[in-house]
RNA sequence: GGAGAGUUGGCAGAGUGGUCGAUUGCACUAGUCUUGAAAACUAGCGUGCCGCAAGGUACCGAGAGUUCGAAUCUCUCACUCUCCGCCA
């Protein structure tokens, strides 16, 4: 969520920056605003009504000490009414903070300078592209050529889960194997520590990245429990550091894991979906850095320069969108996707998305820095895909595809110890 | 899943109804001393909220309750440890 102080000092910009994502912001801000000045006025009367309570109660203790027992039980006689003021105004308080929380979650936020207006995809800036982006001699769609070589078996995952849930078989399997390898491999040379981390979470884990309240019909959620399978490693790499105070010296801090995540895709079909386009449930390597404000945009540049060293030893012919306003994630302040192109499928994928939350984030989950003079701020919250499986796989199978076999791209053949599907 | 023990500031560890946000030690930070370091000594050293500030207020696993007053008493829950059961 906003801070607080920064909405108050900054409503104007603030606003502005909203009518980007195509949001008119004016009414909420100044609904969030007027509430803060509710809460602060009654925390002002709360702790003046404590304090007297406070004075009476030591003041009943000495009288009792001195035997002075009349004076005392008079004393106490006195004090309902200053208790029954003191539960008004803790509920006060207590409603006052729970609807600033709740109005300040629907607010998504304020996109960075950068970003352009705009409604959709079509929206979005192309930053620069790599690679030949032209269809194949023998354009072939992934599910074709997974079928003819038996790589991925997806009416075998409907028999057993559901659609979506494809089974990944011998030199598939292998393959998928070998990219989170490879991924992580990347990833540790580049700085960034390694984390396996949980793959459900809770609900505080996921209102700490933004997931809740917003998004819950995204994600699977074990009723019994009230655990959510995640979306994404995002998640629960992220809420390492929920409420925790970092040394300043101590960032950046960079972390690398894979996970598999789960979506449940509600409202997804058709031919967008067909094949590894988009799963139920996938694997991915995710980078996340917690880094000083004045460091952020930096790291994020250097992260998407990352992903791109990825695919390009990987061979992928790739382009670089800074997404528009109303095409960026709720919780984003910068997003560059990072799409390839499917040769089999003559179109553009989206394989990272790379994003810069400043303190968006980590005001959820009160994740500060603290300086070696004691001050204290929040930090910032980067992460992004590096990179999501699937579509990887689809593009490797699709552009290295010569109608007789699939070369593997030599980055990877350390990890498969074979050179060709065929 | 069953039985028992526990949960206090970065760590260790006091405190069982009244001025306790909490003794003390270690760690940490600054300074004195020293050629330098160590040692010793001095000072500082949790987090949030309200307030220009002085200051006020809240937090001793979480929530509720008893009381004029709760870290201390009661209840519920969570977690940790030990033993038993089950199990990759």
């Amino acid at each position: 969520m906003l801070q607080l102080a920064h909405i108050r000092e900054n409503r104007q910009e603030i606003i502005e920056a909203l009518q980007k994502r195509g949001i008119n912001a004016v009414e909420i801000i100044d609904q969030i605003i007027a509430l803060d000045d509710h809460r602060k006025q009654t925390q002002s009367a709360l702790d003046q009504s404590l304090s007297e309570a406070k004075k009476i109660a030591s003041e009943i203790g000495s009288m009792m000490k001195a035997g002075r027992m009349e004076e005392a039980n008079a004393a106490k006689a006195a004090t309902g009414t200053i208790k029954k003021r003191n539960q008004e105004l803790e509920q006060e308080l207590k409603s006052h903070e729970a609807g600033l929380i709740e109005l300040l979650a629907t607010v998504p936020n304020a996109p960075h300078a950068s970003v352009p207006a705009g409604k959709s995809s079509d929206d979005n800036e192309t930053i620069r592209a790599w690679g030949e982006a032209e269809n194949a001699e023998h354009a072939t769609p992934h599910w074709d050529i997974t079928k003819k070589y038996g790589l991925i078996d997806f009416e075998l995952g409907v028999k057993i889960t559901g659609a979506g849930f494809p089974v990944y078989l011998g030199k598939g399997a292998k393959l998928q194997r070998s990219l989170i390898q490879f991924f992580l491999d990347q990833g540790e040379e580049a700085g960034y520590t390694e984390v396996i981390p949980p793959h459900m979470v809770n609900a505080e884990s996921g209102f700490g990245t933004g997931q809740l309240p917003d998004k819950d019909g995204q994600m699977y959620h074990a009723k019994e429990d009230d655990l959510y399978l995640i979306p994404t490693g995002e998640v629960p790499i992220t809420n390492i550091y929920r409420d925790v105070i970092i040394a300043e010296d101590d960032l950046p801090i960079k972390n690398v894991g894979y996970s598999p995540c789960f979506r449940r895709e509600a409202g997804s079909y058709g031919k967008e979906v067909r094949g590894l386009n988009r799963l139920h449930q996938f694997d991915k390597v995710e980078i996340v850095q917690l880094s000083k404000p004045e460091d952020s945009y930096a790291a994020l540049e250097v992260m998407v320069e990352h992903v791109e060293q990825l695919l390009q030893k990987l061979e992928l012919p790739y382009r670089v969108l800074r997404l528009c306003g109303g095409d960026m994630g709720f919780t984003a302040a910068l997003t560059y996707d990072l799409e390839v192109y499917s040769k089999g499928q003559g179109r553009w994928l989206e394989v990272s998305s790379v994003s810069n939350f400043e303190t968006y984030q980590a005001n959820r989950m009160k994740l500060r820095i603290k300086s070696k003079d004691g001050k204290k701020r929040l930090a910032h919250t980067l992460n992004g895909s590096a990179l999501a499986l699937p579509r990887i796989l689809a593009a490797i199978l699709e552009n290295n595809y010569d109608g007789e076999a699939v070369r593997i791209p030599a980055c990877l053949v350390p990890y498969t110890k074979f050179e060709t599907i065929e």
